[in-house]
DNA sequence: AGACGTTGGTGTCCTCAAAACACTAAGGCA
DNA sequence: TGCCTTAGTGTTTTGAGGACACCAACGTCT
């Protein structure tokens, strides 16, 4: 027990909601744990800070760690420290939301032993500790974060059509949208470049790929640009 | 040294970023570092989360414990953790900001014998640790919040002409604003509830005053109702 | 008493973006 | 060849935001 101190201190840990999208619905990884407290119970992975490490790299090295997930848009959520979340001990726990490719990480969710799966958000089982009310912020944030920045692109793959945009702005605002208004919006917007190629292997008519203009997308930020819905 | 631990533990603090408005400009409380390190330089009030204590609460009290101040809209801002922002320990800090009437709270800004003092934000002096960053991230929030949630009233006292509410806005966002047009689009929210008094010992024709209805706001807010600029 | 200075308070028109709305095109499949 | 499914395309209507200028009230100064 070689860590002493003259007041006590609280754990800190960090803990990733990582969202995917896959065509039908929006989903979370969670972790199975295999210890107690909470012992089999589904929870958000995530771990504790090293004392000299940073939050945001604390967060990324947990996700890869627990999950392989490597590339991903991450940003910090809220921080979560109420006195007894934590059976243990004090435990103050830096919450991140990620948003991944879902195409790129379907498969080998489960890096090591552990028990990994994606859950459709509309239908998750019971979390361990404050789990449920930490995903519930980061589900608000995620709604009223995509109207007004565009952070959709981070869970669709490269390529896209512009169906698959709007399902997936559908699917996470919860409410349908106007395809003819939806199409003409956001092209408008000059964020999106048409790549040349088109759907392989649909039974229909094959729709025209896109992709988000990272490049465009900054400069128009920098003249005052403001995306919107 | 009675508190060990089987793995080094970060210190945990709260520090908070007060704003306030007085009919010129948008000021921050600021509190004189008594102790090294950063000694004598100014710094945002704050201290160390006790072990059985929430964020929230110990914002509270450090807040009052340090400037008296005492029934404020508080929320939280950010946490700032990297590794070396306090030169004595690895120090994690849960910054939030709050925002109060400075009417009520402008003369015994100095409760206990600190130095502590309202600082316009267009003219600060530097700050101690991280602090300079910390409030950018705050200013940056209150400039955002402020135009889809009404919480510019925490900043004016209860009853206030209109005019003030708009050089309030005018302030912090940084633009002019149409006299017509602000008047008719907040009237029109239904927000306002018209006292039936106006201004004493002005030197000119005395306005109307208002107050902000949380009632109706409520109500509206449930009805789906979006508060914006 | 009257002129002046300062802030309060009011309405219209124009412009542009959001919302509603329905049909043809393409291509695989039975 | 007909059918099914999804892609792709414009116009009209409606409402909100933005531009814009004058009179009213009231204290102050001479």
């Amino acid at each position: 027990m070689p860590y002493t101190y003259q007041y006590p201190h609280p754990a800190v840990t960090v803990d990733g909601v990582v969202f995917g999208y896959d065509e039908a619905d929006l989903k979370v990884l969670l972790i199975q744990r295999e210890q107690a407290p909470y012992k089999s119970r589904w929870a958000l992975p995530g771990g504790f800070v090293e004392i000299d490490e940073g939050l945001e790299d604390a967060a990324r090295r947990e996700l890869e760690e627990e999950t392989g997930i490597t590339r991903l848009y991450l940003e910090q959520l809220y921080t979560f420290g109420a006195p007894r979340r934590d059976p243990r001990e004090r435990v103050i726990s830096v919450a991140y939301y990620a948003l991944v490719k879902l195409t790129d990480h379907a498969v080998h969710a489960a890096s090591d032993a552990r028990n990994v799966a994606w859950f459709p958000v509309a239908d998750l089982p019971s979390l361990a500790f404050d789990h449920e009310e930490i995903l519930d912020v980061a589900l608000r944030r995620l709604k009223a974060k995509i109207r007004y920045e565009p952070v959709g692109f981070e869970l669709l793959p490269e390529k896209f059509p512009l169906s698959e945009l709007q399902r997936l702005y559908e699917t996470i605002i919860e409410q349908p949208l106007d395809k003819r208004n939806f199409r003409k919006k956001i092209l408008s917007m000059g964020l999106l470049a048409d790549t040349d190629e088109i759907q392989q292997d649909v039974a229909h008519r094959a729709a025209r790929l896109y992709r988000f203009d990272q490049a465009a997308y900054q400069r128009l930020k920098k003249a005052g640009f403001n995306f919107e819905l």
